[in-house]
RNA sequence: GGGCGAAUAGUUCAGUUGGUUAGAAUGCCUCGUUUACACCGAGGAGGUCAGGGGUUCGAGUCCCUUUUCGCCCACCA
């Protein structure tokens, strides 16, 4: 058996380690609250999260944990994303394998810069007053203060990542990468600096990418207004942003529309501008929609900054960066976007020009982080050309080098990366990574680590998209670009385990960098959770308030109950919906495991020898339980081979609660009260391999309660930790004593059931008699179980030449009958009445199998063991009627 | 406009390649403090697997379709 071979030299070693932490007698209940961090201390000191605990040749398990945002704090998703990590990590530990869980945090451009300018807001100064300069220094201050915050937290639900190779996106490691990455990127010519029309965030001063904005439809309004056309004539047009009428520089017609045909090569004048600008004609213009023609501002428009390419029109970028009005506005100088749209309107309602505004829908694009609208602008930024990355990432999953869970992702990766546009990689932001290049008064580019020779050149100001350093992620932690020995050993990584809502913002674009500069996949299969949702399904969102803190629910039910109800309560993929319920339900599982413990400890000899006795010498409950538990680990097995975690979960759980708890436990209590030694033992040992086996299934579940659990486990070698995984064997298979514990288990519910429908007293013995068909052995040998489970001591088991009893109830299970004797409590005809439903019941079923097994077309194309199941359960149920239709001639003929 | 997911017991969800009488938790009802556990045990009620059609010997599971909810992607002024 696994855990006596582990039984190794260095055991004592480590036990006195881990004995000074343990309790010397198992306490009643689990005191969680006082393990968890003694037990998480004695891990991460004694080096066990480091994958050098496993042999120099060990194959590699490798995840890189998706670094939270520094300043962040723990909610329900780092809670998922931990629980699930980690217990792939704590598997393939066991599994023998150097397990690696690389920790880290993001500095998160954006969200941190804001919270560092809310803080400057409230000191009544903000960044612009005191420099880039003394905001960076504010800021870093802010990250050490506060940095370390989240990851005590991931700590105090067991991660076991190796605290001692985190990092932060910022390091000097990963900004070397990052300058790396640029800088070929830009010799590859792959990276452009130029003035594009771009998403625009007024709020935030700054560029973002196209991800970065949400598209919502909302209720508008759609301008109608005449166009002032030369000689006297006017072309009617449609816009919902009146006020992109001061930078339009064409009117567009599609070129067949009869009715617009006759003025393209006109001149149109703005309204109220004058300026002079053409009529074309192009056949992107929908003659359906609005009036058929289309005003062009190419500086304002993502349509029209399209058409002004193909027809060399004019751009004229008529706002400033915060949104308000430009010189190029005239009159409208200085006014907000929307003021000025009103005003624009009223002026030019004034002239006669507008026609009418309608209730229109239409989709406005906002800020992902600020909320307010994006305003397509015209700015100098730098670009990422990044489909020929894209079509590598896209062959990758393809020929099966990277594997998505669930699968349904990969069309969405597909699609998502067959369209994809160039990627504005500069922010207008202080804190991130500051884009190393130089621009001379020319307007020459340079790019490099260090600034270049001669004078008049100024330093980029811009950083880079945060996504850019989390694009390396897998890589630059472990030291790339330098060839290290962590980078050789660990890359590439083997699971990346996030939400689906970063598939595009990040998944994607670890797989087109780890390809383009390590020409190898980064991870090898990508394994999406869904998002965390409030028990009635809503998102979760501090203005709904409902907001659950995964640290007050470890506080109030520990960490284990909460990481299994995350892992279990969904699939992959799906969305969760958490309900503190859920995890108390979970927390009462905590209880019995360790109940069930507490009983198989206190039940062993004190100097009992750990070993497992052959299939034979075992009784038939062992030999039931042995049989269930191989099949248990061959399960778990296969769930955990195909990313079934959950599933893995639900089985250890029914498994340890409703067959080793509710039966065997039970059952057990008489050879080892009233048996002799060799029974007594070898119950003994079962009980022991049971727990010994489900505590190692269960750790990387729970590993709090398992790890202590098994502080008490005799035999123990090595901490569960780094306990080996349980391997099914296959000796111990017995499907005999399945079917046999299966009729034994029938009959006890039988009994049960009848005696409390008769309303006879729990406590009151009933002696009972069977007529046990070809189970004989089986129930005069194991009758003890019915005196201990359903209050029937003693049995006598009838032969065919005696009669049937009278005044009794009936239980039937195959071609077992149960008498149970209750005179005087046994009302006849109602035990008719139950028989005979009983009777239709079982003739119902014997039909439908009937059918099946008279049609020549199931019994010739199903497979074989199905049809022998069968005949099988066609057998049982004749058995059991036959017994029925007796009891009842006998009993109710009259 | 395209695509995806969900719809199973009062509620929250499982159901892995099609194969016994569709499961669990929780809630509800009845009973019980039996030396692991009342953070418990025993028993029970509760489902036409959203509707319709199809494939198949056999469908909760595969295909088509309809409905409702949710999500993603998308340049219609």
């Amino acid at each position: 058996m696994p855990f006596v071979l582990e039984f190794g030299r260095e055991a004592f070693l480590f036990y006195l380690k881990g004995q000074v932490h343990m309790t010397k007698k198992i306490s009643k209940t689990f005191d969680f609250k006082e393990a968890e961090s003694r037990l998480y201390s004695w891990w991460e000191q004694n080096g066990w999260f480091k994958p050098e605990i496993a042999p120099a040749d060990a194959e590699t398990f490798v995840v890189s944990m998706p670094p939270p945002n520094v300043t962040g704090a723990l909610h329900t998703g780092h809670a998922l994303f931990s629980s699930l990590e980690d217990l792939m990590i704590r598997y393939e530990r066991m599994r023998g394998k150097a397990a690696l869980w690389v920790p880290g945090t993001d500095h998160a451009g954006i969200a941190t810069q804001l919270q560092i300018e809310k803080m400057l807001q409230d000191e009544g100064t903000n960044r612009l007053e005191i420099g880039r300069e003394e905001f960076l220094a504010r800021t870093w201050a802010w990250k050490e203060k506060y940095g370390g915050t989240i990851t005590r937290q991931l700590r105090r639900l067991g991660a076991s990542c190796d605290w001692d190779r985190e990092r932060f996106t910022l390091d000097d490691g990963l900004s070397n990468a990052v300058q790396e990455v640029f800088i070929k990127l830009y010799e590859q010519g792959l990276i452009y600096r130029g003035p594009r029309l771009v998403n625009w965030s007024p709020g935030l001063q700054t560029a973002v990418s196209d991800l970065e904005v949400d598209r919502e439809e909302e209720q508008g309004k759609l301008y109608y207004f005449n166009y002032p056309i030369e000689g006297e004539e006017f072309i009617p047009v449609a816009t919902t942003r009146p006020e992109t009428i001061l930078g339009d520089t064409a009117v567009c017609v599609h070129p067949k529309d009869d009715r617009y045909c006759h003025l393209i090569g006109k001149t149109a004048y703005v309204p109220v501008l004058n300026r002079a600008i053409p009529v074309i004609a192009d056949e992107y213009v929908d003659r359906e929609f609005g009036t058929g023609a289309l005003k062009i501002t190419p500086a304002h428009d993502f349509n029209d900054y399209e058409i002004a390419q193909r027809h060399n029109l004019l751009l004229i970028n008529v706002m400033n960066r915060d949104a308000t009005m430009n010189s190029d506005a005239g009159p409208y100088a200085g006014l907000d976007r929307f003021v000025c749209r009103e005003k624009l309107w009223g002026d030019m309602s004034a002239l006669g020009l507008t026609l009418r505004v309608v209730d229109h829908t239409h989709i406005i694009p906002r800020s992902q982080r600020g909320g307010e609208v994006i305003e397509p602008l015209i700015s100098t930024q730098w670009f990422l050309k990044i489909k020929p990355l894209a079509e590598r990432a896209v062959a990758a999953v393809r020929d099966g080098s990277i594997k998505i869970v669930p699968e349904r992702f990969e069309k969405i990766y597909y699609h998502w990366l067959e369209n994809i546009e160039d990627w504005c990689i500069s922010r207008q932001l202080w804190w991130g990574h500051r884009i190393p290049a130089w621009i001379s008064a020319t307007g020459e580019i340079y790019v490099g680590k260090v600034p270049p020779k001669g004078s008049g050149w100024t330093p980029e100001e811009d950083v880079l998209d945060t996504w850019f350093s989390s694009g390396l992620w897998p890589f630059s932690t472990l030291g790339w670009p330098d060839e290290t020995p962590d980078l050789k050993r660990f890359y590439p990584t083997a699971v990346m385990e996030t939400g689906y809502d970063i598939l595009f913002f990040w998944v994607a674009r670890m797989i087109m960098l780890g390809l383009w500069f390590t020409d190898q996949a980064p991870f090898n299969t990508v394994y999406l959770h869904g998002l965390i949702r409030d028990k009635y399904g809503r998102k979760i969102s501090k203005t709904l308030g409902n907001t659950i803190d995964p640290l007050e629910l470890i506080d109030k039910y520990g960490a284990d109950p909460l990481r299994f109800t995350l892992v279990t309560s969904g699939t992959p993929g799906n969305d969760i919906n958490l309900d503190s319920e859920k995890i108390e339900a979970n927390w009462r599982f905590v209880n019995k495991i360790w109940q069930a413990a507490n009983f198989v400890l206190s039940n062993l000899q004190n100097d009992i020898q750990p070993s497992l006795p052959p299939r034979e010498k075992l009784d038939l409950p062992s030999r039931w339980i042995m049989s269930r538990l191989t099949r248990v680990i061959a399960s778990v097995q296969h769930l955990f081979d195909t990313n079934l975690y959950g599933e893995a979960g639900r089985q250890i759980y029914d498994f340890l609660w409703g067959e080793f708890a509710d039966w065997y436990i039970e059952i057990s209590k008489h050879p080892l009260y009233e048996g002799d030694d060799e029974s007594k033992s070898s119950t003994q040992q079962v009980l022991l391999h049971v727990l010994n086996t489900c505590l190692r299934l269960l750790h990387p579940f729970m590993p709090f309660v398992t790890e202590e659990l098994w502080g008490f486990i005799p035999g123990r070698a090595r901490p569960l930790i780094i306990s080996s995984w349980p391997q099914a064997h296959a000796d111990y298979l017995d499907d005999q004593a399945e079917v046999d514990m299966t009729i034994m288990m029938e009959l006890v519910r039988g009994v049960r059931n009848v005696r409390l429908e008769y309303g006879v007293d729990p406590a009151r013995k009933i002696s009972g008699s069977v007529a046990p068909g070809d189970h004989r052995a089986v129930i005069e040998k194991y009758s003890y179980i019915f005196a201990r489970l359903c209050n029937v001591p003693s049995i006598t088991i009838i032969d065919a030449t005696m009669s049937t009893p009278t005044d009794v109830a009936s239980i039937v299970v195959s071609d077992v009958t149960f008498y149970l004797p209750l005179a005087g409590m046994v009302d006849i005809a109602a035990e008719c009445d139950r028989l005979n439903k009983e009777q239709s019941k079982l003739q119902e079923q014997i039909a439908r199998t009937n059918a099946m097994l008279e049609n020549d077309q199931f019994v010739n194309r199903a497979k074989p063991e199905i049809v022998e199941r069968e005949r099988m359960k066609l057998k049982d149920l004749s058995a059991s009627l036959q017994q029925i239709s007796e009891r009842l001639s006998a009993l109710c003929s009259a």
